[in-house]
DNA sequence: GCTTGAACCTGTAGTTGCTACAGACCTTAG
DNA sequence: CTAAGGTCTGTAGCAACTACAGGTTCAAGC
């Protein structure tokens, strides 16, 4: 009957694998403040829990999402003050959907320009471009 | 009758102004090769000619429609190489395009999850969020 | 001619979000 | 016991700028 039973603990390799995250980017993580300083053995090694485990997955997850480093940090901080609320994280969250929308907006006027100019482009061994005489500045973009 | 007529020059700050570039980023795409080295005054100041007020609004369309670095200066020196034909840069854009549209669709996935989130979350006081949730893994993303 | 302030010069550091390397140390299997 | 691999630290690199410090130089007013 073990009365401390040692946590199922874990290397950065292990959790490396686990997660699918770079073993580089955990340190990152950890340097920049998105994990905490995890448990060290005798000779320095970094020993990771379960809990170490599940930020990283919030963190990695939040990337996924397209929050930046400090949002997450933001919303990791609103999730341990003990008293968070629902309306805090979807103000992040709505402007955060905003800013997505704004992207794509801009990507789609991008698409149409490159569109207009690719389909007026002839190829082949032609020697008038569009594509050129627009970025030149001879045509509009 | 002026024999070496001296071509109308402009130094930094003007050339910026003209352009609507950061004086800062003219010095950039100098050093980065993506403009010549200009003239200088005896005492050092950059002379800046129309041509290279040209070649810098071929470089801000470039970036402005989305080509990287690297794409302008190939595309550059395709347009300077006397013989380039419009196919090759047809290849170029399109692929540029293709790359445009992954991103956007990337982009939506994004705002579709993030709708969903946002949906889901009352806001106001509640104390389960699922936007949490979800980055915490306890709901699919 | 002199002063003052703007513009310009150079080199370098910061941004964001990683990724990768060098050189040392530790661990583990055979 | 040794060899290979994992881990440690610090640091440099990527894109594409942007900004600053500390030093000239220019231009206008008196």
């Amino acid at each position: 009957m073990a009365i401390t039973k040692p946590r199922e603990a874990m290397k950065r390799g292990e959790l490396g694998r686990r997660s699918g995250c770079n073993i580089e980017t955990i340190r990152y993580y950890e340097r920049i403040g998105l994990l905490p300083e995890p448990d060290r053995t005798d000779s320095g090694h970094r020993l990771y829990s379960p809990e170490d485990q599940a930020q990283l997955g919030f963190v990695m997850r939040g990337r996924e999402l397209g929050f930046s480093v400090a949002e997450i940090r933001a919303l990791l901080s609103l999730m341990n003050s003990s008293e968070f609320t629902c309306g805090e994280v979807l103000d992040m969250a709505s402007s955060h959907l905003a800013s997505i929308k704004a992207k794509i907006r801009d990507l789609r006027k991008l698409e149409k320009s490159l569109t207009r100019l690719v389909r007026n482009c002839e190829g082949g061994e032609a020697k008038d471009c569009p594509v050129i005489d627009a970025l030149a500045g001879d045509r509009p973009v």
